[in-house]
DNA sequence: GTTATATATTTGTATATACAAATGTTGTAG
DNA sequence: CTACAACATTTGTATATACAAATATATAAC
């Protein structure tokens, strides 16, 4: 990725300004580039997201504030996330029993095997993305994001 | 930034997710810090992004496929977001008289002045974020990025 | 010159997100 | 047990973004 190349500029930008646009760039890469491998299956990141911590989950159910704190992007409206879900047959709601203002969101049979689906093309993306680095370079870039 | 605290996680996660993860946590983070630096002028960072763009003209006008592919995020919509900027007085926009398709957007002298009060609050917050970074620490960060 | 194609922008529409207010529930102080 | 604050979620509303279709202009083929 040519920083200079994408945002068609000739001048030369300074080195911490430049840092941050680059790691715009790579970001927005990585969502486009994972929103397009989870298209076929009608589900957007974030709704692959949760998905993937509700199997986490094992069986026991989330509720709400659980699921919008263990996501990568917060979210502001998690409720109309699941409602998405929910249409979809993915996940199943309930009030919690013990306390009434919690709702406890499941994953369902359906949601699980369509999950399976998606998983395997998350993978393949993710490892194209980072194709050309190698395991000490993904550590050390690890350690250099950890600083932020 | 710890990964496994902010999502919630006690499971170790696979080097290449956790890389991913990690740039896009990164990434939300500088967009937040961004924004809220900006919040007092009453712009997006999007909208930051174009007025510098025009002030990088150097009186130059840009029409809106120039602005678009100049943008760090590209977006589908680059007539809205200027309509904005004009509901503000900070650009104007004029027909272009030798291609009467293109559109040309410049900088107005408020939007000019707007502007110099912007940078510096961007340029602190950005110098804030890679605080504890050095410039070898950055150049290094650049050099693994750029292998996306 | 007329038709077709390409270019540049605008508009429409659906969906996504941010933020604040509203709703319903629980816990607690007196 | 009543009033009040805290909590969890939902709803409303404004704004943002993605994508496709529509409009207008310019260029090229014949």
């Amino acid at each position: 990725m040519n920083v200079e190349e994408i945002i068609k500029t000739e001048k030369e930008i300074p080195l911490v300004q430049r840092t941050i646009i680059h790691i715009s760039l790579v970001s927005n890469k990585i969502a486009e580039e994972l929103n397009a491998a989870l298209k076929p299956f009608g589900v957007s990141l974030q709704q692959f997201n949760v998905l993937r911590i509700l199997r986490g989950q094992k069986g026991k159910p989330a509720n709400l504030s659980t699921l919008n704190e263990r996501m990568v992007t917060k979210m502001s409206n998690t409720t109309r996330l699941v409602d998405k879900l929910l249409a979809k047959g993915y996940v199943g709601r309930e009030i919690c029993p013990s306390n009434r203002r919690k709702v406890e969101i499941t994953i369902t049979e359906e949601g699980k095997s369509a999950l399976k689906d998606m998983d395997s093309a998350i993978t393949q993306t993710e490892e194209r993305l980072v194709d050309s680095l190698g395991k000490k370079e993904l550590e050390s870039l690890n350690k250099l994001l950890d600083k932020f």
